[in-house]
DNA sequence: ACGCATTTGTACTAAACAGTTAAAACAAAC
DNA sequence: GTTTGTTTTAACTGTTTAGTACAAATGCGT
């Protein structure tokens, strides 16, 4: 009786059928661990905890990134590309220089909020010392553009007499950067030392404005 | 024979007299503690790493602060005390307005690029969502003093008519915070994607009042 | 039908780690 | 001189953690 319970039994369960996916499964792997490095740190992040949350094994993730360093570089890696090629869908050159400017950095503000994600796993580089953006080529080539855009509309801007002379377009950079990122990095701590003002809805949208303003009155002629 | 070389080592040893130096033990634990958790973050920081590197055991500092997240509550506690009665020492009263938002800029620039340890540690409460933070009264207050002499500065100025209307306190604050913050937080990670052009000495000379700049131009009138 | 890459699943190991125990000895204040 | 808080050791415990062993099965290109 027993065995033919069994039986039954054997006969309802569907012979699991996989699939074979090494693109979705390495995909599925490197989200989970995106979120939970982010939301952890890389000391913080438990590989049990990413294996349970993934569709997949704990086994899995060691065969097809090793360790948790090298699942740890990865995330690195996609999430810069991910994030640098998400900035490309901008057109600015129809634009006069100052509309340019603040659509650029309007955009790069709402880009970084709504990657909170990059802004953290950034940041836990930076705790790190950079030492695995150190050994990483991949991602030196795709930062330069950002650079080449802003030096684009700030010649522009020059040859019109709209911007002032003796900025540079990696300051430029810098600014529009610092004040994006610091917006997400550490809203937590701001908010509760100062109150949630600027980080509220309408705060934020204010923000955002004053921000833009901040930049162009920067680089403003006169 | 044996016993004899025992019983001589026993009188050469100098028996260890010790002073009782509680407050010298706390500072020495939690000056070793912040430079460990400001360099590996706090799941990275080891307790038997810190206790080796104090001039006391890892059983006082059990004895003194309870548990890791003990010892690390009052890291954070000590580090922001310190930090922010470190900015008092300005007198900007006597100075016209822009002078004196410039030096305010070019102070609060400089004394966290001095503090990195306090920026890192900032940043390590930023990843752990500020639950620390959250749970520790006695840092609120603190921190509405740097916003009331913003006020002071941007009221006079107003008053004189250099500076324009519709700037808050607050954002000019969280301005000035951001690019100073950002320059310490990201140095590392910004250097290694767009070089330390930058960070470097004359780099950061030319950064300070370019900052400063930016910031009198995002209040100035006109 | 062959061979290689992929997938499943569980139990395991070895190291690292936070925190404890125990018994003493000493300091300092009263 | 009694009491209370401080300091010294070094071994120890129990848990958490990254990473592995093992064994088998399936997918899929050729």
């Amino acid at each position: 009786m027993e065995s033919q319970r069994q039986a039954e039994a054997g006969k309802t369960v569907q012979r699991q059928r996989w699939k074979q996916d090494p693109e979705g499964v390495r995909a599925n792997i490197l989200e989970v661990a995106l979120k939970e490095f982010a939301d952890r740190g890389l000391s913080g992040a438990r590989m049990d905890e990413i294996a349970a949350k993934t569709r997949t094994s704990k086994r899995m993730i060691y065969y097809y990134f090793g360790d948790k360093d090298g699942l740890y570089r990865k995330v690195l890696e996609q999430t810069y590309r991910k994030v640098r090629t998400g900035e490309k869908e901008l057109m600015l050159d129809h634009l006069a220089p100052k509309e340019a400017l603040r659509r650029l950095t309007e955009f790069t503000f709402d880009h970084h909020s709504r990657n909170p994600d990059f802004i953290r796993i950034v940041m836990i580089e930076n705790i790190h010392h950079g030492e695995y953006l150190k050994h990483s080529d991949l991602i030196r080539g795709l930062n330069q553009e950002a650079i080449s855009r802003i030096e684009a509309i700030y010649d522009k801007g020059l040859e019109q007499g709209v911007f002032r002379r003796g900025c540079s377009p990696l300051a430029i950079h810098w600014l529009i950067s610092a004040l994006s990122f610091f917006n997400v990095s550490n809203r937590v701590t701001f908010s509760l030392l100062f109150g949630d003002a600027l980080h509220n809805h309408a705060g934020q949208l204010d923000l955002r404005s004053q921000v833009a303003d901040a930049v162009l009155r920067f680089v403003a002629d006169e």
